[in-house]
Order: C-alpha cells, then structure tokens, then sequence
RNA sequence: GGAGGGAUGGCAGAGCGGCCGAAUGCGGAGGUCUUGAAAACCUCUGGGCGCAAGCCCCGCGGGUUCGAAUCCCGCUCCCUCCGCCA
C-alpha cells in the first residue's frame, strides 16, 4: 500500500500517478481525507488519555501515603473521563479501519519509466530473441493439444474428468517433461537463490499482504472450512516469509526461488483462451524472488529479467520481451517487464513470465523492514520477482515447436540429464 | 481429535494490579586502559504514531479497573502425552 505520509506532502505526485495507471485519484482525496479525521481524533484520544494516566499515577501515590480520601475524589475524577475516551477511542479506531480498508485497495503507482498506455495494446516490445516466428515449418504448425493427445502426453479429457475443465492433466513423458524443467530452472537459480519449498495454502493475511486480498478475492481458491487459500503464485508464500521482520542491510540482498504449483480460478476471463494449456486452473511454475534496498532495486530487476530470458534461450524458443505500459500494469506493480514465447502450433504469443518491481508496495503491506547500517534507521524494502518459468505455456511451445516432420517431438539438449537423456518423445509414424 | 503446559526486549530469563517499556545475564555499539589485543571498568543498546507535549505496543483481540505485562474471556502459535496418519 502507499505511505499516508507521502498522501500528505506528495498528494498530487501520487494522484498523477495513479492517473497514468488509469486509476481513481480522487480516492487519494478521501484517504488525506481519513488520514486527517483520524490523526486529529487520536489527538484528542491521546491527551484524554494523558489526563487519565496522570491522574491513576497520582491515585497510586495517595494510596501509598494512606491518604484514602483524596484517592477516591481523584478515581471520581478520572472515571469521569471514561466515556469519552471511550467515545474517542471507538471513533479514532473507525476512522483507522476505512482508511487500511482503502489504503489496500489503491494500486501502487507506477514507475516513472514505465511507458504511458492505456491498457495491453500500449505495451512495448523492448527487443526479440531466438528464431524467427515466421521460420516454422508446417509440420510445426500443429496446436499442443493435437500434438499431446497423439503422442499420450496430455490428457485434457482425463483431467476435465477428474477436477473439471482447465485442469490438465499430464502423462507419461509429458509428465516427466514438467518434473524436467522444473528440476532443470532449480538448478540453474541454485548458483544465487535459496531453493525454498512454502506452502502452497496460506492465510488471508498472508494474501493480503502481497497484494491479492482484499480486492481479488474472486481470483483465488479459498478453503471456506479452514479459511485458507490456494497460492496463485511462489511470490505470496515466498513475500510474506520475512513478514513482520527487520532485516540487516548485511542480509540484503535476499534471493529466494521456489516451485510450486499455482492455483487460479480466471474468473473474469471464462470462455476465454479455454483450448490446451494457455489459460489453466492449476500450473507449476517456478519463481525468482528478492527483497532488496531501495537502491539494489534496479539492478535485481534487471537480473531477475536476465535470469527469466536466460532460460527461454536455452529451450531454444522464439520469444519477445515487453515493457507493460502504465495501464496494463498489475495493481501492486511499478514496472513489469512480460516475456512472451511463440507457439507455432497455436499461433500465439504466449506470456510465461512477468518479471516486477513493486517498490516498497509490497513490504508496507507486509511490514518487512531493514535496517540501514549508515545511520540504523528502519525502512521498508522493495521487492522483486519474476516467473522463471511458467511451464505450461513452456509446455506447449516445447511440444509446437519441436515437432519433426515424422510427428515425434524433439526436445532441448539443455533438458536431457533431468529427461534421462532421452530428448525425443514419441516414435517416428 | 482428546488432555495438559507455555508465549515478556537480538537471545536467555525475572516481573506483589500502581514506583514496569519492563530487573539481571549474554550478545551488540562506543569509550577508558594497552605498542596492539585480551581482560577489567564505564556508557549506550526494542518498535510504532506525533513538530512537540504526549500516546500505543510484554503472542493477537476483547473485557474488568481510577490504573493491566500482571485478573477474566476468546483466538493464534509452540511444547508434552494419547489417538489417528502420508
């Protein structure tokens, strides 16, 4: 969330920023709003307060001294202000509640190089790598569905069968080329980043403190009985890890991978992009995490981008990466860099990783600080992290794009010690 | 799931309802001493709001009271035992 203290003496920075997003300003009005009532009822709280402590401490003294009488006048006294402090107290703690109730549903703004746009089509393409998508041949121009089922690798009417529409389900080798990938992206972290296995059910604190509570509650999976919800991603567990605590600047930066399979219920997308492995209820996907001083920032970015992008290289797969513009930017993001991978077969780009900044959006929610070794005040960190990768989409551009003119599907070199050596799925027809 | 015990500052560990934001020890920072270091000694050493006065925080949330770390209720988490179980 955003600091009340930048509403006040920055009000109209953070309102022309919210404008780039293509988001309410005027909500910043009600929040200085809130934030105003609320400090001047805590005033008053505070100084009825005052009275009260001070004259309890002069009860106490009384008593001691064995002057009863004086201490009951002075008890009369102070209950007299009971009520009000009541009063004040109740009103104060009100105010406090409809504030953080919409303090956590402002966005963040954006960064200032974040490219200006109004929505996806505003976005901009930074730069291309691997092959050319206009190369692929035709035997390359079959959708990952056809190519699954042939081969037995996917088995989409299974999984319908099993949970429902949009919960593939993956056979034989098409499973162990998830296990592959998954075990293949670990490693390739392991040289920085601490492998960590979170839970993939978390509390609705720990949701809201990354961002996805309470506005998105539509979005997630939630176990009403024992009111948990299903991670959407590695980032809420792996966010709210150093949740409530102060770190050393020495600690920093912190580099935090994990796999884990993500959940989503795509509400607001039904009937959409609901062919194959684009868009699905349940996937794995392995995530790249930091937490940062605001001044490491820009370069854990650019790392994690070149982490994320380093993969996609080495499967060999044609790809973009996008610079998201201000109106397609997430609600907790500042900058996001997306990267796209072509599926021959399907014809379409595919997102399978978003790589974010979200400033200090996230450690503010989460209340996860540093201290600073210079002059040891406390601050909040930034956070970053990016998909590396989603393996779904990876799936089916793997499974497109390696398809030989003899209907078996080549692998990339990269994958074979997790593929025990094997790169080839399927025997020629 | 059942029974019991516990939660205090970075850690350990005190804390009759008032003089407790909290003893003491350890750890950490600075200083004295020393050629240097160790030892010894001295000082400092939680967080939040606020310009300040002041207010709040002893797991979290309520309550009792003039006054709560201390009493009461609910919750969460941890430990022990039993049951169940990958």
């Amino acid at each position: 969330m955003l600091d009340v203290r930048r509403v006040r003496t920055e009000l109209e920075v953070l309102k022309a920023g919210l404008a780039r997003k293509g988001a309410d300003p005027t909500e910043l009005d009600r929040v200085a709003e809130l934030d105003r009532r609320r400090r001047e009822l805590g005033d008053r709280r505070d100084s009825v307060r005052a009275r009260i402590n001070a004259i309890s401490k002069e009860v106490g003294r009384l008593r001691r001294s064995g002057d009863d009488e004086e201490a009951e006048a002075r008890m009369a006294e102070s209950r007299s202000f009971g009520d009000e402090e009541k009063a004040l107290a109740a009103e104060a703690d009100e105010v406090g509640a409809e504030l953080r109730d919409l303090l956590l549903r402002i966005p963040n703004v954006p960064a200032d190089d974040a490219p200006d746009g109004a929505g996806e089509h505003d976005n901009v393409v930074v730069r291309h790598g691997g092959p050319d998508p206009d190369a692929y041949g035709e035997h390359q121009r079959v959708p990952h569905w056809d190519v699954g089922a042939s081969l037995g690798i996917l088995d989409l009417e299974r999984g319908a069968k099993v949970a429902g529409s949009m919960f593939p389900m993956y056979r034989g080798a098409g499973a162990r080329l998830l296990r592959a990938l998954t075990s293949w992206a670990l490693d390739r972290h392991a040289d920085a980043f601490e492998e960590v296995r979170p839970p993939s059910l978390v509390r609705s604190a720990t949701m809201v403190a990354s961002g996805q509570l309470p506005k998105f509650a539509d979005d997630a999976y939630h176990l009403e009985r024992d009111d948990l919800w299903a991670i959407p991603t590695a980032e809420v567990p792996l966010t709210s890890l150093g949740a409530g605590e102060i770190l050393a600047e020495g600690d920093l930066p912190v580099r935090l991978t994990a796999a884990t399979p993500c959940y989503r219920r795509e509400a607001g997308s039904a009937g959409r992009d609901t062919r194959g492995l684009i868009r699905v209820h349940e996937f794995d996907k392995v995530e790249i995490l930091a937490y940062t001083t605001p001044e490491q920032a820009p370069a854990m970015h650019a790392e994690l981008l070149e982490r994320a992008e380093a993969l996609v290289v080495e499967l060999g797969l044609a790809y973009r990466i996008i610079d998201i513009c201000t109106g397609d930017l997430g609600q907790s993001h500042a900058r996001s860099f997306d990267i796209e991978v072509y599926a021959p077969g399907s014809e379409l780009w595919l997102e399978v990783s978003s790589v974010s900044w979200f400033g200090d959006y996230q450690a503010r929610r989460a209340d996860l600080r540093y201290r600073r070794d210079a002059d040891a005040r406390i601050d909040h960190v930034h956070t970053l992290n990016g998909s590396a990768l989603a393996w779904p989409r990876i799936w089916a551009a793997l499974v497109e794009a390696g398809r030989q003119p003899d209907a078996t599907v080549v692998l990339p070199e990269v994958l074979a010690p997790w593929l025990g050596g094997a790169t080839t799925i399927g025997s020629p027809r």
